[in-house]
DNA sequence: GTGGTATGTTGACATCGTCTACATATTATG
DNA sequence: CATAATATGTAGACGATGTCAACATACCAC
């Protein structure tokens, strides 16, 4: 038998765990399922992942990779709606970034691709008096408003014109009152 | 006996899922260990959550509740820090409260719980010119600080002073760009 | 007091993460 | 090319969990 080793198992793990969790949710999401997903037995993830938090570290990392790629296309002004946009789009992966399920720092690569991403807005900012400051301002206040929103805090019919509204009435100055 | 019944089994088992679910985190906290430190058989609490869900969900009203109080308590200006305070104290609440496991649209007394609280923040902007749309920004902004930090994606030495910082970098105008 | 209801208990089941022992393919080494 | 070492996959087990069904006991209304 030739098929007895997978070929790229690692790979095929990620993509089945990536599409249980976007498609049923993360409590949904077991090592066993995407073993079974990927035609292998309930063991054989344990050979590429020490465990299941490392196969969810590993999707989160992709994760902060796909929205670095998502910030980066875009102009400093319409940055903050791509931010929300891909929360929208991939709620549950965003959610597992941000949940606290997966400690950074037992996994610098997590920390890496999470960095790379921050740094997609902080070069949005260079030009601003204190851009460390207005970048974290800027990345609290998207990020916040993903959150809400995918929580349904914030319900109004047109989601698009409310980010676009809310994210319009901030100002980023140079000195704290 | 007089012992068969518990006396206030939904009250116990809050208090101790609560003091679980700081101490241990979210994923310790199993319905079968609350019946345990509550002195009950593993069963006892479906007399009282119809499932584990219920039980988190009525954990998240209780935090919402705690936030508001905390809000309410504070001057327009330090409401930001008191919202980020509450988020460091209390980590493992907020991220249930915020973490996407309970859908507020199954839970009613969890929307009003959330909305209780976010009235105190929508008070702090009633002068303001378009105040629903401020205090969406303001919430959305302390909430982002408040899970970033958490998450370790910023790393100060003082922590409050760069909270403080990042705040005032912020200005609510009237007018979008 | 007696019957109905609320509350608690016991036992069972499937699922999960993870461990240990074993099997098979791939690679390196002579 | 043969064989030893290693990487990868499998089989079976264990304890923990959420949940269901059946049963037991306490409380309350009449």
């Amino acid at each position: 038998m030739s098929t007895y080793h997978h070929g790229d198992l690692p790979a095929a793990l990620l993509r089945a765990a990536g599409r249980t969790l976007e498609r049923r949710g993360l409590a949904a999401l077991s090592l066993r399922e995407a073993a079974r997903r990927a035609g292998v037995s309930h063991n054989a993830p344990y050979r590429h992942f020490p465990d299941r938090e490392a196969l969810l570290a590993a999707l989160a990392a992709e994760g902060f990779a796909m929205l670095g790629e998502r910030l980066r296309g875009q102009p400093g002004r319409e940055m903050g709606e791509a931010y929300v946009r891909f929360a929208l789009q991939q709620p549950q992966r965003f959610r597992l970034m941000f949940g606290g399920l997966v400690p950074m720092t037992k996994y610098p690569e997590l920390r890496n691709a999470a960095q790379g991403a921050y740094q997609a807005l902080i070069e949005a900012f260079k030009e601003l008096p204190r851009p460390e400051l207005a970048a974290a301002a800027a990345w609290s206040l998207v990020h916040g408003l993903s959150q809400l929103l995918l929580d349904g805090h914030f319900t109004h019919t047109d989601r698009e014109a409310f980010v676009r509204d809310v994210l319009g009435v901030v100002r980023f100055a140079q000195r704290a009152a």
